[in-house]
DNA sequence: TGTACATCAGTGAACGCGCGTTCACTGATGTAC
DNA sequence: TGTACATCAGTGAACGCGCGTTCACTGATGTAC
């Protein structure tokens, strides 16, 4: 009996502290997407949290392991949008699931940005890495069963790859221009988004 | 007679002046060759140049001045090998062009990767950004050309687009894992510019 | 031809600031006896 | 039930460092007379 209570006392020491852990993450976040990458820093982060920054190293080593975090956390439900809606159509129809990619990265770009920072940063954390790794992998599965239901044949996983490649290269080419609105550079994003949907349709139904 | 002496010798203090520009712009590329973008710093490129880092400061204004110019002279350079090869090949072969564009920035990654970073900070100069864009546009007529020469005939420059974002995200995505050489990342890089040139290709022998 | 002064490239040290991280401490809660 | 002690979340200030930039100065060269 009292070890029950005990455990449950500390069970929710624990829930507690994985709440505290969950509220920094989320100040982090929103830091992140109101400012450039190498701007964030911890006073900020803490001051959102409405903590001291000193509580954030109770929580975490250092601000590389939680910058990886949140990254992780929210590209994580990023792509977990994108892959719902790949499931839900059936007949992986192409069109549709580019521009739910696009969506999805416009209106999230703080994670792209973050990507793009530990891509080009080098020496990248290996547990970042691996799980980064994992990410892709599924991603690039999920392509390949688009790309099956279209009735490709040859070298699936290699379209896989320069699909993926593409739409990077749209998200990180076509970007807030001083003199573009934001409702312009998705719309300029879709279409080419759209073309590149077009050349695959048309080397499916070629081949 | 003493005048065109005088224009002389501020002619070649002219020259001079110039020729410190450059060996400080040398040393700056040089820093960003070896080591990540964000770990470039003042003291160390005056080291390189074999000056005082005050000097650095009788040349340019300021750090931002100073990286836009190493910038802009060596993606300049890179882009001028690229139209080359362009040029050179008359029949407008779609393969080797990307293969051309893939080596070059697989073989001068500084300065995509300098490029990534002036697009992802936000807030770029307006200066940086219009010659920036006229390099863009010089690309994409590039693009224009070999797809007409390839006889494409509808909408030549939302494929130049395509293609240009295409390659930007094959060098973006792929590259130094811990496990891959550099020789595999450039061949893999290949092998997705080779099967993007293909779609390229089947989309203008069909239409 | 010599002298006083101006100019200007060039310097190393110092300033100042941002920021990651740690320190010494507080105060609440739990625990042993 | 009360008391002494342990634990631990939480804090604000301080430490330390990197780094962009500036300062006060030097020394060589040019210039005026």
């Amino acid at each position: 009996m009292k070890k029950n209570i005990l455990s449950e006392l500390s069970e929710l020491k624990e829930q507690e502290k994985d709440v505290r852990r969950n509220i920094i993450i989320d100040a982090a976040e929103k830091e992140f997407a109101t400012k450039p990458f190498n701007r964030v820093n911890m006073r900020d982060i803490a001051k959102r949290a409405g903590i001291s920054p000193a509580l954030i190293y109770r929580h975490f080593p250092d601000q590389q392991s939680l910058f990886v975090e949140a990254f992780l956390r929210g590209i994580g439900e990023v792509f977990e949008g994108v892959f719902q809606k790949i499931n839900a159509s059936s007949d992986g129809s192409i069109g549709e699931i580019l521009e739910t990619f696009i969506e999805f990265f416009t209106s999230n770009d703080q994670y792209f940005r973050m990507m793009m920072n530990f891509f080009l940063a080098g020496s990248v954390d290996p547990d970042l890495f691996n799980k980064l790794n994992i990410i892709e992998r599924r991603i690039l599965e999920n392509f390949d069963t688009m790309f099956k239901k279209m009735n490709f044949s040859d070298n699936i996983r290699l379209h896989s790859h320069t699909l993926f490649a593409a739409l990077i290269g749209i998200i990180a080419t076509f970007r807030n221009h001083p003199s573009k609105s934001d409702e312009e550079v998705l719309k300029h994003r879709k279409r080419i988004a759209e073309n590149l949907s077009r050349l695959f349709i048309n080397y499916s139904s070629w081949n």
